[in-house]
DNA sequence: AAACCCTGTCACACAACCTTCACGAACCTG
DNA sequence: CAGGTTCGTGAAGGTTGTGTGACAGGGTTT
């Protein structure tokens, strides 16, 4: 799924630009234009970034941002604050309250797609588009596509989630409850040895290039991705 | 046909600097020294991009953003903004303009060029008048035909909408949603599935030529247009 | 008015996929 | 080396996603 970006704006005409826009470099946009929609909507359906506009009727993008700061659930969810220009020289203040970065208007769409990849790359690498490579294993999120060594490789859609993820975390060890967070999403009843299956199945898919020892299993602990 | 960009400058001289230049470079330049004339003119002709000068005797280019961002007819015309120098510290104060880019005077041709082409390929590349040829496989925009190696083929309107959009968007994965909104338009209110439906067909349309394997069903995600 | 084309929706069938389970191998501990 | 834990693996069963044919409504042409 493509990452889905909360925008909380305003104004129509500024709304609708960033919408289109984002949307058609590959985004699911939510929109809203006061903070206490989004609020709402945060309830339904967690975002992977937030787009606030500084001042908003109501409650304001700071003090938005400092909720969402504030609850667990979304206390690591990334936050861009739009500005105005007046507004920059309380620029301090919103990366207080806890903004990944702010851009103060007017700006051009360029820009703005530039630090949305940015925040993304450093809060949520396995969101953005790019190609991974490592070792001659190369996934592509955009394409959809995994190929080892030239060679294309097929999987399942669970496999290729796994796969995308563990390139995005090398060398670290995860528990089967750390991968089905991340992976299967918040709060999923499902059997933990479920991911073992996977693994397998993620195994068997870099088989036929090689790749498939750079799953490592830690015995007790869960699985790790990297060369050893 | 070439591009259409139409020119919103009161300026003889830099209008006419920008009109040589860009109609020496392949676009179709309507120039325009006000903003009601280049509304009314809008009326009777969509262009691919508007180049609007800031400040304007009567309507400034920020009012007449802020209005084709308003209609839906031109909301998602591609704008980019000319700002004078000093204006961009007096008049920007809290000022959302709407446009995808700005440059600011003076600036050279190259670059307006180079701007020119990245909003255009980002916005619309499907909006080109160009032929478009992959692999046997030819669509011209022009005159809304489609040949696989030399044997026309037929298609209905959204078919052939379909295929544009994705021969000037190869090796990317599209979802149901996205294709209803770049295809379709916004908001309509459609059923997802018909976008399956539009797919077969497509497919039996390109049949004659052996073309229907160019179009990849990506389980879970979508559909991406490529070789592969 | 009839014939035609295009469109969006639905229902059904099938294939791909996910999850679970059970069994045995591998491993650790004492 | 025995007992217990953890992991790999194959298969079963249920679920989900996609392909496909049919159809009705609207629009256009004949």
């Amino acid at each position: 799924m493509n990452p889905t970006i909360m925008v909380v704006e305003d104004e129509p005409a500024i709304q609708d630009l960033i919408q289109i826009n984002l949307e058609m470099s590959g985004y699911r946009v939510l929109t809203h234009d006061n903070a206490e929609e989004a609020l709402k909507h945060i309830q339904v359906e967690l975002p992977d970034l937030a787009l606030l506009d500084w001042m908003l009727p109501g409650m304001s993008g700071v003090e938005l941002a400092r909720r969402l700061r504030g609850d667990s659930r979304t206390k690591s969810l990334p936050i861009i604050l739009l500005t105005a220009k007046g507004e920059e020289q309380d620029k301090l203040k919103g990366l207080e309250t806890g903004a990944d970065d702010y851009m103060v208007k007017p700006f051009s769409v360029r820009e703005l797609e530039a630090r949305i990849k940015a925040v993304l790359r450093r809060r949520a690498p396995e969101l953005t588009q790019d190609v991974i490579e490592y070792h001659g294993l190369r996934l592509d999120p955009a394409s959809h596509k995994v190929s080892g060594n030239g060679k294309t490789l097929s999987m399942g859609p669970t496999e290729f989630r796994l796969l995308h993820f563990f390139m995005t975390h090398l060398e670290r060890v995860y528990s089967r409850t750390q991968l089905l967070d991340f992976i299967w999403g918040d709060h999923v009843f499902i059997e933990e040895r479920t991911v073992d299956v996977h693994i397998r199945r993620l195994r068997a898919a870099l088989t036929p290039s090689g790749h498939e020892n750079l799953i490592h299993t830690v015995r007790g602990s869960g699985y790790r991705f990297a060369l050893e």
